[in-house]
DNA sequence: CTTAGGG
DNA sequence: CCCTAAG
């Protein structure tokens, strides 16, 4: 609900000239969209990158240039320490935390605790899924990997900051800013993966002096090309906080795909965590979106969530009115939804942008190596991605073998989305990228599936877990999980269906998947239909949507394997384009209530209501004489009440609309004189000192009966 | 959920 | 009309 919301207002709405909206309104929208979008943005870019960058790796050798548009994020241990420094300040700080965490795993200094990470992990739900084969990798891989990883990470985190500015290209400011700030960081990127198309790129170099610079530094690498925001909010330090983090999210689940973008842009219902976590399942009610954005957030762990702050600080400073945050529950919630708003506005997101800078594009063959380095990165689950890694090198270090994992696509579970018919496909990108982001934004941890069964010990080494042997890497898989917060432990559960493809033939996965995944790399804007369609049963079948209001996509399902070989190339818009309009018709109605002028009649019934009622009781006054008029609601009604107020007072020239009877308006003056005055509305019906009325009111029992048949459809009380 | 108000 | 803070 809330993404069709926003995403129909968002500067979409300006452009559709059907829907007339209010300007306010539509602020408000963009407002909410783009804080969605946001964070979606970045968890999404998240995934891509991860993807990138396995890719990549795994192809570094063969083709360098192939990588070149990709961003490769390096981040050093440095970057780590740098953000320890500065975690006094919430806004350098968010970037910095993510990447911590993958410093700290790959480090291995760490202080950090995989196990604790890790023990939360299980409790994530798996919606995302990394599918990768798992191969044997030389040493010097694994530990490329493992800097990639935590280079990637830093990107996500970086690109989160800048993305928003870069994105929407709305905001020149912003976006020149970050760019300003990130070009060199990008340009060294760019070098880097020029160089070496596996290659890391450093961005350590970049030397962090304050946490300003960092946050900087990190957007650097996001900029160049606009990809990707990474919400950050991982913590510092991994927590069991963080199993809890954005569950609610409303999306539905997804599978996804290798493809970010088109996987991305499959719609499904709400999935059913989303049910479980939230009783209320109506879409249609608009509030139960914010309801559910709103608890989203606040389940969201305290802990660390300045990264909302942060971010929003980071921007902030740039931007006008953006307030620095640094609280947990509500001004995350609150930052992020100004935020999100901010980035809407100014920026529209593409997510094609998005996708092809975050997708796995690049090998689809190639690819062949750690993902779990890759997926650690993704997510907060970094650190324990890397725990694992380390785990694994330390086993096989002495054979020299090392487990190549390629993680071909990652599958998001399912998401829904409501778009109004009349969004533009931009707005459409944008609520996707908002779903994913809202998906992946939270603290997402990868979690490790072998023959369809997580792998909780994290202690253990992948040949201790037999991940080693060849045997086993059919069955391994990664997944993408969100934190705990809302999904219930079931959930978790639930996931090993999205897990299988992967696991299940990784090879044909692998080759299939990868290659639509290269070829989506830059939506041409090529519309699809039927790849969506595809995508979507996909989805489907991954996830069994408990709820599935507007899901049309609900009914069909493909096999994983089925979904991932249509994917082949697909645009983003393409895929949104459809979708967009079976759904957004349906969310059309989610959208802004379409205006209905208020007729004489229905004016008419309105004041003879107040003028027996008063102007405290528009419940009453609902009842009485709109009872069966759903679409006034009481609220309409004392808004409408307010404006027949306003036009009474101002000039019949000043006036607008349909005008109303100067009867009626001077009646309207006097039951608001009258109801003004005798403030213990409390409405009993007039008594003596209600004499204005009384000739005013034979005369609408006149009326009455006269027009009793016009007054139908108000339910005009003759009491 | 209703009210009351601001937007 | 929307959105929100307050009962």
């Amino acid at each position: 609900m809330v993404f069709k919301k926003r995403l129909d207002y968002g500067y979409n709405a300006f452009s559709v000239s059907n829907v007339p909206r209010a300007p306010r309104s539509i602020r408000r929208r963009d407002r909410t969209k783009r804080s969605v979008g946001d964070t979606q943005i970045c968890a999404f870019e998240l995934l891509a990158s991860l993807a990138g960058k396995l890719l990549e790796e795994s192809e570094s050798s063969a083709s360098s240039n192939a990588s070149e548009g990709r961003n490769h994020v390096s981040i050093g241990k440095d970057v780590v320490k740098q953000e320890i420094q500065y975690d006094d300040k919430p806004l350098k700080t968010e970037c910095i935390e993510h990447v911590s965490c993958g410093a700290s795993v790959v480090d291995s200094d760490g202080t950090t605790e995989n196990s604790d990470n890790l023990k939360e992990f299980k409790h994530s739900e798996n919606h995302a899924i990394l599918g990768g084969t798992l191969t044997k990798m030389q040493r010097s891989y694994s530990e490329q990997t493992n800097i990639d990883l935590k280079s990637a990470i830093c990107k996500h985190n970086v690109a989160y900051e800048s993305f928003t500015g870069n994105l929407d290209g709305c905001s020149p400011n912003f976006g020149q800013l970050c760019d300003g700030i990130c070009e060199k960081d990008i340009k060294l990127e760019r070098e880097a993966k020029g160089l070496e198309s596996g290659a890391l790129a450093i961005t350590n170099n970049c030397p962090l002096k304050d946490p300003l610079d960092l946050s900087m530094t990190f957007l650097a690498p996001v900029n160049s090309h606009r990809d990707v925001k990474l919400p950050s909010r991982s913590a510092s330090v991994p927590n069991a906080s963080f199993s809890r983090h954005r569950n609610d999210i409303k999306l539905g689940s997804r599978d996804d795909s290798r493809d970010d973008d088109d996987q991305i842009y499959r719609f499904n219902k709400l999935s059913n965590r989303f049910k479980a976590s939230r009783p209320s399942t109506r879409i249609e009610d608009r509030r139960i979106g914010k309801l559910l954005m709103s608890k989203y957030w606040k389940a969201a762990p305290k802990l660390k969530d300045f990264e909302h702050c942060t971010a929003d600080g980071g921007i902030k400073s740039l931007h006008r009115k953006r307030k620095t945050c640094y609280n947990y529950d509500n001004c995350q919630y609150d930052t992020l939804y100004k935020r999100r708003k901010f980035f809407d506005r100014n920026s529209m997101v593409t997510s094609d942008e998005v996708i092809g800078n975050g997708s796995v594009s690049n090998s689809p063959e190639k690819v062949k190596n750690e993902s779990k380095s890759s997926s650690g990165a993704m997510s907060h689950g970094a650190c324990e991605m890397s725990s694992l890694l380390t785990g694994h090198q330390a086993s096989h270090k002495s054979n020299d073998s090392h487990v190549k994992l390629s993680i071909k696509s990652f599958r998001i579970p399912e998401l829904y989305i409501e778009v109004p018919e009349t969004a533009t496909v931009g707005s459409l990108k944008r609520t996707v990228m908002d779903a994913v982001t809202a998906l992946l934004g939270g603290r997402i941890h990868v979690g490790v599936l072998l023959q369809g069964k997580k792998v909780r010990d994290d202690s253990r080494t992948l040949s201790q877990t037999g991940i080693s042997s060849e045997d086993n890497l059919d069955a391994l898989g990664f997944t993408l999980e969100p934190g705990p917060v809302i999904a219930p432990p079931p959930l978790c559960y639930e996931e090993p269906p999205l897990l299988l493809p992967c696991g299940a033939a990784p090879q044909n996965f692998t080759s299939s998947l990868t290659t639509p995944v290269l070829d989506t790399k830059i939506p041409d804007a090529t519309a699809d239909p039927p790849l969506l369609t595809n995508s979507a049963k996909a989805m489907d079948s991954n996830y069994k949507h408990t709820s599935s209001q507007t899901d049309i996509l609900t009914d069909q399902k493909l096999s994983e394997s089925t979904a991932l070989v249509p994917v082949p190339a697909m645009n983003v818009e393409v895929l949104s384009v459809v979708p967009a309009n079976q759904k957004i018709r349906k969310s059309e109605l989610a959208q802004r209530r379409t205006r209905r002028p208020f007729s004489v009649s229905e004016v008419e019934a309105l004041v003879r209501a107040v003028e027996k009622l008063g102007t405290g009781r528009w419940r009453d006054v609902k009842l009485r004489a709109f009872e069966n008029v759903d679409h006034r609601t009481y609220v309409d009604l004392k808004d409408k009440w307010k404006t027949l107020v306003h036009t009474a007072k101002i000039s019949p020239q000043q006036r607008r609309g349909e005008p109303v009877p100067q009867e009626l308006l001077d009646r309207v003056m006097a039951a608001h004189a009258y109801w003004s005055q005798h403030h213990a509305k409390q409405g009993k019906h007039h008594t003596g000192s209600w004499r204005i009325t009384e000739s005013i009111d034979k005369e609408q029992e006149e009326r009455e009966k006269t027009c009793t048949k016009d007054l139908d459809l108000f339910k005009i009380c003759s009491d």
